[in-house]
DNA sequence: AGCACGCCGACT
DNA sequence: GTCGGCGTGCTC
C-alpha cells in the first residue's frame, strides 16, 4: 500500500491543501494525473499527485482510494517542485500552477490532429561568418551549456545576429540531448522567428506553445512536447510551461518586454519561473535584447547575470544616423503640422531614391479629443470618463480604455456652439497626412485597430516587405523586430507620447521605444536614418537615444532610481483598495494611509489616488502606492496582512453591508489603471 | 466548488 | 407537523 498526497483541481482557497489517498498501484509517482473521490458525496474529482510515501503522514480520520490513474497526461517531478515553488513565491494555490503545465480544460476528442503553423515555408538563411562578438558570446555560451548552466544577459544592438547565436547556443544543446525553449515577447512575432527556425531545425523538431492556440492544437502541441517528439518549443510567455523532461537552455528575445510579466493571476515573472526550472537541470538561461530593462542591466553588473555584448551590427551595417528635431522651433517659425520640415525633406530624399520609410508614433487613431473652441468642453465616455479619441475610419469617437463608441456633435452640448475641435495626432492622421502630401505613393497603417481584423498584419508587412508599400505608420508593432532591408528612415513622430506618462518607467520606456524604432532604419546596405521629433529634446532618455547611448542612459537613470527609491534600489507596492460605492472605497483609502503611516512611518506612502473605472462593471477603485526599501519587502508586506486581515474580520462583523477590498501588487506594470 | 447539515418560515 | 429557503462548514 502507498500513500499519495495529492492537490485537488477545485477552485477554491478551502481546499488549497495536501489530501492523502491510498494506492495500490506501483507506477504511482509524484506528478501522475488521478481520480478521486471527494467530499461528502464521493464525488469523483481531478487530483494531482505531489508526494508518495510508504506510511501515512499521521493517523487520518478517514482513508479513501484513488479511483484510477490518467494514462495520458502526466506532469513531470520538476514541475511539481516548481508548483510549490510558486505557491511560495505567486502566493497562489497550488492547482493554480499546476494548470498552467497542463493543456487547458479536458482534451476534445473529437477532431483529428491539429498543428499550428502547418504551411509555415521556413526561411532558409544563408549561413554566413559569425562576427567576433558572436563568436566570443558563443564560445561562453558553449562553456556553459556543455557545464553546469549559467545566467546570461546578451546586450546586443539591433541587427547585431542575436537570433543568430540564439539558433547556434540551441543547437549546441540539442547535440547535448537537452530540449530548448525559445521565448518571444508577443504572439505576432512567433510567426518570423518559428520561420527562421524552421528552416534551420526542420519543422518536426519544433512546437508551439501560446495563448491563442485552439484547445485541440494546445493539446497536441502539449503531447508531442511532453512524448519527447519535439527538442525545441517557441512561444509567448506561457511556453516556459512547456513540460519537457530535460530543459537545457530557454532564451528570452527582448528581455525588456513587459508582457514576459503575467497580468493575471498568478503574476509570475517568466524570467524568474524560468531560472527556477533551470536550476533543476542546470541549464542555461539567454537574456537577449538591444535595450536590456534597467533593472536586468544592474543584475548584470552585480554579477547575478554574466553580460555577453554584441556591439557592431551584422555585415558590418553602420547604425543609422540620428537627428532630434525640437518642435518647439519649428512651432516658432510658423510650422504648425505635425511633421517638421527636416523629417518631410527626407521623407521626399528617401522615397526619391526607391527607398521606405516607417513612421513611429505610439498613439491609435486620428485625434487625442476633441474640444469646443467656444466653452472648453471636452468629449468624454460616459462611463470612464477620460477623453474620447476620435477615429476617422469609423467616424466615431472611441474610448481607449473600456471600448466604448459615439458619435461626435456638431454643436457642443454644453454651449451649443459649433466650434467643435479635433486635437492631437493619431496614426490614422499621420498615415492621412503622409498620402496627401508626396503624390502617387503607398501609404499603410498598423496599429492595434488594424490588426484586429485576421490576416491584415500579414498582408501588409508581405506587401511593405515586397515594396507595395512606401511608408509605414504604426504604433508599437512597427518598432519592434521587423527586419526590412530597404528601409531608409524611421520617422519618430513625438517622442514625449511614451514620455509623459506618469510612471517611474517612462523614461526607460522612452529610451527603447526610440532605439527599437531607429533599428528598423538601414539594415541593408545603405546607412539608414532616423528623425526624433520631440518636444523635450533636452530629456535624458531621448539624448542618450540618439546618441546609441545605452550605458549613457542607464548610468543617468539609475541616479535617479536610487534616489528616489525606485526599483531595483526598493520595491514599489500597489495597494489597491475597491468596493461598489464611491464614498466607502474613498474612507476605507484615507483609513488604510493612516493605518499604514502608523506602522511603517510616513515616509513614501503616497495619499490615495483614484483608478480609472468602468463603475457598473468594476466598481471604484483607489491605490496607495508604498515606497519599500530594499530587503525590507517581507516586513512590509507583513504589516499589509495584517491590516488585510483586520479589515476582513471587521467586513465579517458588518454582514452585508458594502465592503471594500484591498489587494497588494508588488512593482505593478502599470500605475494609473486596475 | 459541491454537498450535507441545520435552523427558521409557509404550507398541506 | 413537514417541506424547503439558503446560511455555514467540511472535504483525506
Amino acid at each position: 500500500m502507498k500513500y499519495a498526497d495529492v492537490i485537488i483541481n477545485n477552485k477554491t482557497d478551502s481546499t488549497d491543501r495536501f489530501f492523502t489517498y491510498g494506492c495500490e498501484r506501483d507506477d504511482l509517482r509524484p506528478g501522475r494525473k488521478v481520480y478521486v473521490p471527494f467530499g461528502r458525496g464521493d464525488k469523483e474529482r481531478e487530483a494531482y499527485v505531489f508526494r508518495v510515501s510508504d506510511r501515512p503522514e499521521e493517523e487520518m480520520r478517514s482513508l479513501k482510494y484513488i479511483t484510477r490513474i490518467d494514462e495520458d497526461v502526466s506532469l513531470t517531478e520538476e514541475i511539481i517542485e516548481t508548483c510549490m515553488w510558486m505557491k511560495k513565491r505567486y502566493m497562489c494555490r497550488y492547482i493554480d500552477a499546476v494548470s498552467l503545465f497542463i493543456p487547458a480544460g479536458d482534451k476534445s476528442k473529437r477532431g483529428k490532429e491539429a498543428r499550428p503553423y502547418k504551411d509555415a515555408a521556413g526561411e532558409k538563411q544563408d549561413i554566413s561568418e559569425l562576427t567576433g562578438e558572436q563568436q566570443a558570446a558563443l564560445q561562453k555560451l558553449g562553456k556553459a551549456i556543455n557545464g553546469d548552466g549559467g545566467l546570461f544577459l546578451l546586450h546586443g544592438v539591433t541587427g547585431s545576429g542575436k537570433t543568430e547565436v540564439y539558433m547556434r547556443a540551441i543547437a549546441m544543446c540539442l547535440e547535448k540531448g537537452s530540449n530548448a525553449v525559445m521565448l518571444v515577447p508577443e504572439i505576432s512575432l512567433t510567426k518570423q522567428i518559428i520561420d527562421r527556425f524552421i528552416g534551420r531545425f526542420g519543422r518536426d523538431a519544433i512546437a508551439v506553445l501560446h495563448s491563442r492556440l485552439t484547445r485541440r492544437e494546445r493539446y497536441d502541441e502539449w503531447m508531442r512536447i511532453r512524448n519527447g517528439e519535439v527538442k525545441i518549443v517557441i512561444g509567448a510567455r506561457s511556453a516556459v510551461f512547456a513540460p519537457f523532461e530535460n530543459i537545457g537552455i530557454i532564451v528570452l528575445d527582448e528581455e525588456h518586454e513587459s508582457t514576459y510579466k503575467s497580468d493575471m493571476a498568478p503574476k509570475y515573472d517568466t524570467v524568474e519561473v524560468a531560472i527556477k526550472r533551470l536550476k533543476q537541470f542546470g541549464g542555461t538561461l539567454v537574456l537577449g535584447s538591444a535595450t536590456p530593462s534597467v533593472a536586468t542591466y544592474q543584475r548584470s553588473l552585480d554579477g547575478i547575470y554574466e553580460r555577453l555584448e554584441l556591439r557592431e551590427r551584422y555585415n558590418k551595417n553602420p547604425l543609422p544616423e540620428i537627428e532630434t528635431v525640437d518642435m518647439r522651433d519649428e512651432l516658432r517659425e510658423g510650422n504648425t503640422s505635425i511633421f517638421s520640415r527636416k523629417l518631410v525633406d527626407e521623407l521626399g530624399r528617401t522615397l526619391g531614391e526607391g527607398r521606405q520609410a516607417i513612421l513611429f508614433l505610439n498613439r491609435r487613431g486620428y485625434s487625442t479629443f476633441v474640444s469646443c473652441r467656444n466653452c472648453g468642453y471636452v468629449i468624454k465616455c460616459p462611463d470612464c470618463g477620460i477623453s474620447l479619441t476620435y477615429h476617422k475610419d469609423r467616424g466615431k469617437g472611441v474610448c481607449h480604455y473600456c471600448g466604448h463608441e459615439e458619435e461626435i456633435p456638431a454643436v457642443c452640448p454644453e454651449c451649443g456652439s459649433r466650434y467643435i475641435r479635433y486635437f492631437g495626432t493619431g496614426t490614422e492622421r499621420v498615415d492621412e497626412t503622409v498620402s496627401s502630401m508626396f503624390e502617387g505613393i503607398t501609404a499603410a497603417r498598423l496599429d492595434m485597430d488594424v490588426m484586429k481584423k485576421k490576416g491584415r498584419m500579414t498582408r501588409i508587412l508581405d506587401d511593405f516587405g515586397k515594396g507595395r508599400i512606401d511608408v509605414l505608420t504604426g504604433t508599437q508593432v512597427v518598432a519592434k523586430g521587423l527586419d526590412f532591408r530597404n528601409v531608409g528612415l524611421v520617422g519618430i513622430i513625438s517622442a514625449d507620447v511614451t514620455l509623459n506618462i506618469p510612471d517611474y518607467r517612462s523614461p526607460e520606456r522612452c529610451f527603447q521605444l526610440i532605439t527599437q524604432a531607429a533599428g528598423r532604419s538601414g539594415r541593408g546596405e545603405v546607412r539608414g536614418r532616423v528623425i526624433i521629433q520631440t518636444y523635450t529634446p533636452e530629456s535624458y532618455a531621448v539624448q542618450c537615444a540618439a546618441e546609441h547611448d545605452y550605458e549613457g542612459f542607464f548610468e543617468k537613470e539609475v541616479i535617479v532610481r536610487k534616489l528616489l527609491g525606485y526599483p531595483p534600489f526598493g520595491d514599489l507596492l500597489q495597494l489597491v483598495i475597491s468596493g461598489p460605492a464611491e464614498e466607502e472605497v474613498s474612507a476605507c483609502a484615507d483609513m488604510w494611509r493612516e493605518r499604514l503611516s502608523d506602522m511603517l512611518g510616513p515616509l513614501g506612502i503616497s495619499a490615495p489616488q483614484p483608478m480609472v473605472t468602468v463603475p457598473e462593471k468594476e466598481g471604484y477603485k483607489k491605490y496607495i502606492l508604498i515606497k519599500c526599501p530594499k530587503g525590507r519587502r517581507m516586513k512590509y508586506m507583513e504589516a499589509l496582512e495584517i491590516l488585510k486581515y483586520e479589515e476582513k474580520k471587521k467586513n465579517a462583523g458588518a454582514g452585508k453591508q458594502k465592503k471594500c477590498i484591498a489587494a497588494v501588487d508588488v512593482n505593478p506594470y502599470s500605475m494609473g489603471r486596475s
